[in-house]
DNA sequence: TTTTTACTAACGATCGTTCGTTATATTGAT
DNA sequence: ATCAATATAACGAACGATCGTTAGTAAAAA
């Protein structure tokens, strides 16, 4: 699979036994809290909570959605759903750990063996990209309920913020120290990159008014991102959708 | 006072009378929902009753605000406030409102007479960043509780987004009619325009930890911009901070 | 004294959470 | 393979707390 041509369907396809991974590590992680024995169970049910969650709380809010609400939507009882976690701010902490893990895991696992920076370059701004898209609903939640979460918990997401954000400037400043990129601020050049990949999960519905598909937004950023940094040899590397 | 070369310290005397001025059309607009006479009673405890809102509801969140909590950040007590508004969701409505009307007003008032396409644009970015600096308590605000308003509110406030949008694509459109920008697409740069402006007020701790000023960040978006329109004659107009 | 503004106590509704109970699944002896 | 016995999972009524809101009363201003 290269990397650099890919599009959305094959990101989908590549990432889906990664989500199941880390669903385990999720359970593995929660193992005490959770007074449910079999991990076949808790998978189950924890993605349809997880599931159930992000749709309501997208739509009115983490505080606003009742652990009735809940209940309803994930299948369960509303005294069923203690099982697999002690108390509903513990169920939002969970949820925002297990995204960041997702993230950070898939992120850089297919950032890491790419030959040369303008490769890296492209790959993060796509894989970043599909994956905002892929976890589009998590995306939204968690910029949305940030403020809900405890202090060491909000300390770890904005750390995971910026760590992303690092990734990107780090990308740049090797690209310009090899002689491919045109000397920009990395830092800012990065925070652009950010916030521009923000736009396509917080303002959905205007992307989706003008018909604009995933593929064409990421064809976007990179010709955008490439024309700011003034990359040189893209000619060799020939983009596909 | 010449507004393109205008610091955030002249926009913030620039708009001082702006503010009362729209204070006084508010209270206009819900005369017959306020239960109190005196006109200069209301703004004064409209204003109270507003910053306390967007105080607390940036930091818990809107609905986690119990008519308590604001009723002693306000300094009235529960029952008091009810003169002022029928309920916690026309309080939203009513704060809502209230910043969209300043925000557009300020923007085309001080974008309208401006002499050329190019102060067009930069008076129209320096605005909407200063402003975003100035109400910023109320931009995140009206971000994050968005989901909360009615339906016709949401739409009212989805519409105002994309006017201020169209401002930008409209300056960047005329611009490029008249030769002075790069024939770059006009929705898409806007797009991006607001997206970076919109990293201001939303990811403000980021830049704070930086030590970088609003004024520093409007040259900054300034010189961005105008390189990516490649715009022509920057010379006779000169940066000032 | 009259009018205007603000306060306090109280109401019904709904919240997160608990707990005694029921239903379901697994086990082990026949 | 069958069926009690046991262990596991899920249920749902109930609790105290807190919510938005109201109404009768007190304070302040005119």
């Amino acid at each position: 699979m290269d990397l650099v041509e890919m599009n959305y369907a094959d990101f989908t396809k590549m990432i889906l036994t990664l989500k199941t991974d880390i669903y385990h590590q999720t359970v593995q992680e929660n193992r005490n809290i959770i007074h449910v024995n079999k991990e076949q169970t808790i998978i189950k049910n924890l993605e349809k909570i997880f599931d159930a969650t992000l749709e309501i709380s997208n739509e009115k809010g983490f505080q606003a959605m009742s652990m009735r609400d809940l209940a309803k939507g994930a299948g369960l009882s509303s005294g069923g759903l203690y099982a697999y976690f002690p108390g509903k701010m513990d169920l939002l902490t969970m949820l925002q750990k297990h995204g960041r893990k997702m993230v950070q895991e898939i992120l850089f696992k297919l950032v890491k063996d790419a030959p040369d920076h303008v490769s890296k370059l492209r790959i993060a701004l796509k894989t970043h990209l599909y994956l905002s898209e892929f976890m589009q609903p998590w995306f939204y939640f968690s910029y949305m309920e940030a403020k809900n979460l405890s202090e060491p918990e909000r300390h770890n997401a904005i750390e995971s913020e910026l760590t992303t954000e690092k990734l990107f400037a780090a990308i740049v400043s090797q690209g310009q120290d090899a002689g491919l990129f045109e000397p920009r601020d990395p830092q800012l050049t990065a925070a652009i990159i950010k916030a521009i990949l923000q736009d396509w999960y917080l303002k959905r519905w205007k992307f989706s008014r003008r018909n604009i598909s995933v593929d064409q937004y990421a064809n976007f950023i990179v010709e955008f991102v490439e024309a700011f940094l003034d990359v040189h040899g893209t000619e060799t590397i020939r983009l596909k959708n």
